[in-house]
DNA sequence: ATCCGAGTTGGTTTC
DNA sequence: GGAAACCAACTCGGA
């Protein structure tokens, strides 16, 4: 019996490893290999606080449209083509599946709840007209919901049971297309090439410097084997042991953001690690090792779609209510990389330019907004990095941020990045710093991380004068820090004696509490016998 | 219900 | 320069 297919492409940019594309060439008379350009992540958005859509920012547009080029390239060598629409998907794809008389239509599972409404409409729609469906997992290792019902029906909140919980995943689809089946009639008017930057109105943007990482299944792919080639650093990696402050060569893999899209098949990924493993006498493991790092990936999505509301703080039962300050000027500051702290600065630029930054950066600025020094909301936080890394993923991102706050997952809420001594010990002459805030590229070394202890004489010579080229320090680290470990312990305090949840009058009562003077705890001893209320002075 | 012990990556000082 | 010891000290999932 023969077919009329319609592959539907969001995430799984890739050829290899698509049981989804694999399984609607089957039989199939006809072929359509869809791609819906949404004009939410597309379209210019003026009132975004950077070049972008509402959703995206500009260096990710970027990467979809390069990994887009690159899969139609690919379809094209093997028959075939990608055909773009623009406009709303659901209605977009229900439209495509009349048309064509589609009888079979393949996507990967997603677990975003953005694109599980969508995918469930589109579903829906093709189960009443007799369309038969196909939606494999395939963007990651396991199927996240195998797991959580193996785990009795909730997800595991630790690395630990996670990894007891699971077993070793199935490997990649054997790469056997070797031609596709053929189109069918279609109405060229309506189809688009892939647009370019300009072409979806972004001609006048100006951006100093575009992220140097670029899209595609190709690029992920030499990327890929590039970094297996070094069997050594592939078998001795240890995550904590790479250099933050490492840009022209990444302590990482940099795959992040192709797996993000699925230019990169996990499963692949996790293959060829396997294979240098064998191949080396010993080599490290989860947590810290390269698998490790994509079984963390696998944690989150599970977590992530078995907590309703993981992605807030209210109504989400495994994160701690706490009572963040709504300072606006401080949350602008470190957006905008205007904190004063030379280090917090450049990540954040390192982010608005390139999308992307190791790790333990990652976790500096955001220990510095949240629990370490600003105290504002994590949210803010999350949501300006969902803008602008190229590799911005729903379920990590959102965890690692549950995570950094001290909100879900990790909870020493004292250890604390230090704005100026953490980066010193990867990057003590500050060369990081120069090349993302060349305003301080003549800094004398002494200063670099706190320029604004340099004699005025120094900050002169050095063409930078603090408080003019650029900012004081908006808060003082010490003071701060302390201050947001007593916040904390309230917070805590409050999370473990309530009843069953904290209400908002609760968690506001006790936000405009804190805002009081510090009280003193002289014997910390006595600190786990107090409840929130001791800490209100 | 209670308790154990593990927890991806802090800072500072010392050798 | 790197490892180890110390500081001050925690939480809570899982058994």
């Amino acid at each position: 019996m023969e077919v009329n297919s319609l592959m539907w492409f969001r995430k799984g940019l890739r050829i290899h490893d698509n049981p989804a594309l694999d399984y609607a060439t089957k039989n199939a008379k006809h072929l359509y290999p869809v791609f819906v350009l949404d004009p939410l992540y597309l379209n210019p958005d003026t009132s975004a606080f950077s070049p972008g859509s509402k959703k995206s920012a500009l260096n990710r547009i970027q990467f979809l449209l390069e990994s887009l080029s690159d899969l139609d390239s690919s379809l094209k060598a093997l028959g075939s083509r990608l055909l773009l629409f623009n406009g709303d998907p659901v209605h977009t794809i229900k439209r495509l599946l009349n048309r064509w008389n589609i009888g079979r239509l393949c996507f990967e599972f997603d677990t975003e709840p953005y694109s599980l409404t969508r995918d469930g409409q589109v579903q829906d729609f093709a189960s009443h007209t007799g369309i038969e469906v196909f939606s494999p997992v395939s963007h990651t290792l396991f199927d996240p919901r195998e797991v959580i019902k193996k785990n009795g029906g909730k997800p595991p909140l630790t690395y630990q049971s996670f990894l007891r919980i699971v077993g070793i995943p199935s490997p990649p689809h054997a790469n056997t297309i070797s031609s596709l089946p053929p189109l069918g009639n279609i109405e060229d008017s309506e189809v688009s090439n892939v647009p370019t930057i300009e072409e979806l109105g972004y001609a006048d943007v100006k951006q100093e410097e575009y992220s140097p990482f670029r899209g595609g299944e190709s690029e992920a792919l030499k990327r890929l084997k590039a970094s297996l080639m070094d069997k050594d650093w592939v078998a001795n990696f240890e995550k904590p042991k790479g250099k933050p402050t490492s840009f022209e060569n990444p302590a990482t893999t940099v795959l992040s953001p192709y797996l993000k899209f699925g230019c990169l098949s996990s499963r692949l990924f996790y293959q060829g690690l396997q294979d240098v493993f064998k191949e080396v006498k010993k080599h490290t493991l989860p947590p810290v090792s390269l698998v490790g790092q994509l079984l963390w990936r696998e944690f989150f999505y599970v977590v992530a779609i078995g907590t309703p509301n993981f992605d807030q703080m209210k109504g989400n039962k495994i994160c701690k209510q706490i009572p963040w300050s709504g300072d606006d000027k401080l949350f602008i500051a470190w957006r905008e990389a205007q904190t004063g702290y030379p280090w917090i600065d450049a990540v954040m630029v390192q982010l608005r330019k390139w999308g992307w930054m190791h790790h333990l950066a990652r976790h500096a600025v955001a220990c510095f907004l949240t629990r370490g020094d600003l105290f504002v909301h994590w949210e803010k936080g999350r949501d300006v990095f969902e803008r602008l890394l190229i590799d911005s993923d729903w379920a990590i991102n959102n965890g690692n941020w549950l995570w950094l706050s001290c909100s879900s997952f990790f909870y020493q809420y004292n250890r604390i990045y230090s704005p100026t001594s953490f980066a010193k010990k990867y990057d003590p002459s500050g060369i990081y710093i120069r090349h993302f805030i060349p305003v301080l590229k003549d800094m004398p070394e002494d200063y670099i991380y706190e320029p604004w202890t340099a004699p005025l004489e120094v900050q002169i010579k050095a063409n930078c004068v603090i408080g003019r080229d650029y900012p004081k320090p908006v808060v003082d680290h010490d003071i701060v820090s302390k201050d947001c470990r007593r916040k904390m312990g309230a917070a805590y305090a409050m999370n473990s004696t309530a009843s069953d949840v904290v209400t908002g009058e609760e968690l506001g009562s006790l936000g405009r509490k804190l805002e009081k003077q510090p009280i003193q705890i002289s014997d910390t001893k006595k600190q786990k016998q107090l409840k929130f209320t001791d800490y209100l002075g």
